[in-house]
DNA sequence: CGGCTGGCGTCGT
DNA sequence: TACGACGCCAGCC
């Protein structure tokens, strides 16, 4: 407790179902100014998958970036929440955004 | 302990 | 608007 990536997991459960937060938002949420990648790393060794919604974490230009389990099962679970996608980016980016 | 990679970001072309 | 190059931080080999 207290490290780096339970802060980010912490802060990543603090998004609501139907909004996203991008991995520099993330990033900078926990202090690190340019730990964008790191935050990745970290999603991509999630222990928790169900507990940590790390499909709603997405690219700061509104496409969705990668995902451990493919791509299109991260669109299909954002969909599932109410996000709309449209061809890897996402529609109402500012709406569907989560600031902290 | 050194070097490479990766679920990226930002700037320049 | 799209693509390429460089920079960043945390793991893995």
């Amino acid at each position: 407790m207290g490290s780096l990536e339970d802060r980010v997991y912490k802060n990543l459960l603090k998004v609501p179902k139907g909004r996203v937060t991008t991995y520099k938002e993330l990033a900078d949420s926990v202090g690190l100014k340019n730990g964008q990648r790191a935050v990745g790393c970290m999603m991509k060794k999630n222990p928790l998958p169900i507990v940590v919604p790390c499909h709603r974490v997405v690219k700061s230009d509104g496409s969705l970036g990668g995902y451990a389990y493919g791509e299109v099962m991260k669109k299909r679970l954002l969909s599932k929440e109410g996000v709309v996608v449209k061809k890897r980016r996402i529609e109402n980016w500012d709406e569907t955004l989560f600031r902290f």
